[in-house]
DNA sequence: TCGACGACTTGACGAGATTCGG
DNA sequence: CCGAATCTCGTCAAGTCGTCGA
């Protein structure tokens, strides 16, 4: 680890240091006194030679070690459920080692413990033959739980909470969960405007706490943000959400340049990853947020009367199985489905198609702010390297006399290129996998993938597809959210 | 109502695999 | 076929949300 500017944390070296005298012994306990005049760099050059040999490794070594592999996914890879073969997620026990939190972690540096048999609990049916704990030892418990979906649990040293191996999303369980999650985002799409002029009308109310929960509810709905629980001070990294956002988070300006009401948002967000916005809103919500604000401090809470336990609550009676989380699918799947609409040219090519598909799903990218780490140094490299190569092929096309297939070849692919260029440019700040992975019902991909002919891969990789197998197989081109 | 706990989804990230131009 | 760029996929942390007992 010792590449990685978090060993060079006050905080890392402390709980490190702390957790590494438990395993000393008493003479190392003496001999040992200072973490800061330890030098570990022979293991850390050990470590690399390690992976410098791995990267050497003849092609013949690489094949086998992946043969290994592929026995081991085999053996321990699948389990019967409801007659099925199904692929475990993941079946192999995490290792032991330093525990790394995002952000500002309290407790990064502690030891991670190594799970033994003795941690473990195995759920599987009371028929079923269930792998055998390692010779001369015994696992913590047997059990038959067929109301839950995991396949076995251990309880973790660090935050003292549960781990589980389950099956991978392609299973039928998963799948399945899945699906309801977008029906629900459905459902919300045919009551949602009904529910928008509620909590408008809930803006003017006499109590305060109604008040809040439509002022949170008009962000969560507006600007997709999450619920915000709260969190046990000093055991995590302080991040927040909506219900736990603090007076610091927010600046109120009645004018800004031409806009008025604007509120302005900085937050850590969930895995510490910053939200910053600024938006104007209307003249109600500005006036209660200043309400909200009155006679607190910077630390207190924003929404003090307010939290999810209270919204989820509201929102259950508005709507059956309705949650925070569920306006961000709806939002997130709504605004694929109106970008496809808005920026697919039914005479553009392929490539100008996949474009105008990431275009769309980028968009909802920026709006769940799906942020990723800025490389931006390195993509102007592959950029300058693009255009290069773009100018490269514009010689090509003026100067040489080919035929007429050749030139069209290389004008797809110019095409293509600039296509690609423009795409990457675009997605320099932005990762579009999670939302194309949890947010976006995948039916509204399918259902375009289907109108205009393009191929599926193009969309999906092998995974995203066994994944989003049943939407695959039910949607139609005429398919809407 | 409150907090603890349990189950499950969501999320960034990085190593290794794959692809692609030369 | 080689090396760099890109993609894939696993990993495991960090959320959400429901339940339960006091």
């Amino acid at each position: 680890m010792l590449d990685h500017e978090y060993t060079t944390k006050e905080m890392f070296r402390k709980n490190f240091y702390k957790d590494w005298r438990k395993e000393m012994t008493s003479e190392e306990k003496s001999k040992i006194t200072d973490i800061n005049k330890c030098n570990f760099t022979e293991m850390s050059e050990y470590f690399k030679a390690q992976s410098e040999a791995r990267k050497q490794m003849s092609k013949d070594e690489k094949l086998k070690i992946k043969e290994e592999n592929e026995r081991i996914l085999q053996e321990y890879g699948f389990c019967v459920m409801d007659n099925h073969k199904e692929r475990i997620g993941n079946f192999r026990i995490e290792p032991p080692g330093l525990f790394r939190g995002r952000g500002d972690h309290p407790k990064m540096g502690m030891l991670k413990r190594r799970i033994r048999p003795e941690d473990i609990i195995i759920n599987c049916s009371k028929d079923s033959k269930h792998p055998k704990p390692p010779q001369g030892t015994r696992w913590k418990e047997v059990r038959h739980d067929n109301k839950v979906t995991w396949l076995v649990s251990w309880t973790e040293n660090i935050q003292g909470s549960i781990k589980y191996i389950m099956l991978n999303p392609s299973s039928r369980i998963k799948g399945e969960k899945d699906w309801q999650k977008y029906e629900t985002a459905r459902r919300l799409k045919k009551c949602v405007e009904r529910l928008r002029a509620q909590y408008r009308e809930d803006w003017k109310s006499k109590e305060m706490r109604v008040r809040q929960r439509a002022v949170a509810l008009y962000f969560i709905d507006k600007l997709a943000l999450r619920a915000g629980n709260e969190k046990e001070e000093g055991e995590t990294a302080d991040t927040v959400g909506c219900c736990s956002l603090r007076v610091e988070h927010i600046k109120l300006y009645s004018k800004m340049d031409d806009q008025e009401y604007v509120v302005e948002f900085d937050f850590l967000g969930k895995d510490s990853i910053r939200y910053y916005n600024k938006m104007p809103v209307e003249k109600r919500v500005f006036k209660n947020l200043q309400l909200f604000l009155e006679n607190k401090q910077p630390e207190d809470d924003l929404f003090d009367r307010l939290n999810t336990s209270i919204l989820n609550k509201h929102l259950q009676e508005l709507m059956d199985g309705l949650t925070a989380k569920v306006f961000r699918t709806y939002n997130a799947s709504i605004t694929l489905q109106q970008q496809l609409k808005e920026l697919t040219s039914p005479d553009e090519s392929i490539p100008a198609k996949i474009l105008s598909y990431n275009r769309a799903n980028r968009a909802v990218a920026i709006l769940c702010n799906h942020q990723r780490a800025n490389k931006y140094l390195l993509s102007t490299c592959t950029e300058m390297y693009i255009c290069a190569l773009i100018n490269d092929l514009c010689g090509v096309l003026r100067m040489v006399e080919v035929k007429r297939k050749a030139v069209q070849r290389i004008e797809e692919q110019l095409m293509k290129l600039q296509m690609q260029a423009t795409d990457r440019e675009e997605n320099k700040q932005i990762a579009l996998g999670t939302s194309k992975l949890n947010y976006l019902d995948p039916r509204i991909s399918v259902a375009w993938v289907k109108k205009w002919d393009v191929p599926m891969e193009k969309i999906y990789n092998k995974t995203q597809r066994e994944k989003f197998a049943w939407a695959i197989d039910m949607a139609e081109e005429d398919y809407e959210f």
